[in-house]
DNA sequence: TGTACATCAGTGAACGCGCGTTCACTGATGTAC
DNA sequence: TGTACATCAGTGAACGCGCGTTCACTGATGTAC
């Protein structure tokens, strides 16, 4: 089995996949490059394949892209499952949430990072890809927030428009945080909590504001 | 002074001058496209001068990129002015500044979309001037907050994280507006209000809190 | 076990294209005398 | 007012490059008998 060291073990097949693709990919978008700049020859030539053989395990370049998004989601899904965990052995909430997401950010397989770097440039497809990850997170966020909130007996105000600003804000801060030093995650961390505190304390303040003049909130 | 509705006048200089070149690019963009993919020939070719003309007025197209940028953030300024007009004529704060920040967005100019569209993708030069008009907005945000919140008597807890927070929300929903149809921009408004109303009272919330607790914010 | 054959992942040469950049030029305009 | 000259915005042909995509192929592997 010593084919992945042997790459031109003269006529040899290689036998690559979709996965070998996706993960050349990922190499040559490092830690800055954006996804939508990938040239088909480019990832051919990082898989050792010739270009034509690109076309055997995708239709063309941006199928590959809405992969990679894909692939990256799951590592949202993790950030998730991780602050769930984190919460249950009796971390803070809000600390431990915001670890698991800067934890995820700075792993090693770098999937968090590709996705925080694509805002609204690519093709439809692409964006749309791209905007389904935030969504999902979003609305597991919310889910999330809505059961621990009432069972602690403090609802929150439109616990929806409450997850879509900590996601947003999340995502904004996370992006910038790609672009400086290691050095300064303790101090993104910080600023996160915070603005999550603020959100999830003026959310509360509204609700029971409405309640005491309506009765109901809206 | 028919020249520019006669582009090939036989032989006649066109005299260009940088602003046809930006105007050209902005062109060019229009409501989707991210200033990073503009090619120097393109805009060479919509400004109707060869590409080796291009080079008399800007070093690459980077230094255009970033002179594009630098006039999108005019655009900041006049919403901040704006807001500030709207709330000196009596309107409420926050929605009078969402307002104007929603006007500036669908402006005929369409110089704030060029900046909400460009999130982390471009050269270090071009990256570093979008970031540069999102820090002046901040400031400048930060500011207004911290006048108004004092003259009313309800001071803020970090009103530069406040500041940024509100900052990156409504520039992520702003970019996500640009992708729906106007039809939602109500909502999209009212939802930048609400969420901005979260984290004001959140803030003051928190403030109060440490105050009692404390005596003094930290 | 051996033979014939279909399948299909991978190939290499070639295409036309648009790009950024080079070079040596042209010719209108402003300035000096 | 007229002439000589410097300046410099705009030019057109040409370069080498990497791109996505086409075509007709090769040859290892699995299957049928």
């Amino acid at each position: 089995m010593s084919e992945i060291d042997a790459p031109y073990e003269a006529g040899r097949k290689q036998q690559i996949n979709r996965e070998d693709l996706l993960e050349a990919a990922l190499r040559l978008l490092g830690p800055h490059r954006s996804v939508s700049t990938l040239g088909l020859r480019e990832v051919a030539r990082e898989a050792n394949i010739a270009p034509m053989s690109f076309y055997r395990h995708f239709r063309d370049i941006d199928e590959l892209a809405v992969a990679l998004i894909e692939m990256s989601g799951e590592s949202l899904r993790k950030v998730v499952e991780q602050a769930r965990v984190s919460v249950a052995t009796g971390h803070a909430i809000v600390r431990g949430s915001v670890t698991a997401f800067m934890q995820q950010l700075r792993s090693d397989d770098g999937l968090l990072q590709v996705l925080l770097r694509e805002g609204t440039v690519g093709s439809d497809n692409f964006k749309h890809a791209v905007d389904k990850q935030l969504e999902f997170f979003e609305e597991e966020l919310r889910v999330e927030i809505v059961r621990l909130t009432e069972n602690a007996n403090e609802p929150l105000y439109e616990p929806d428009l409450v997850a879509k600003a900590i996601t947003r804000l999340i995502f904004a801060l996370g992006a910038q945080a790609l672009d400086r030093p290691r050095e300064d995650d303790a101090e993104v961390s910080r600023q996160m909590e915070s603005m999550i505190r603020m959100i999830l304390i003026g959310s509360r303040q509204i609700r029971s504001h409405t309640e005491r003049s309506a009765g109901q909130p809206r």
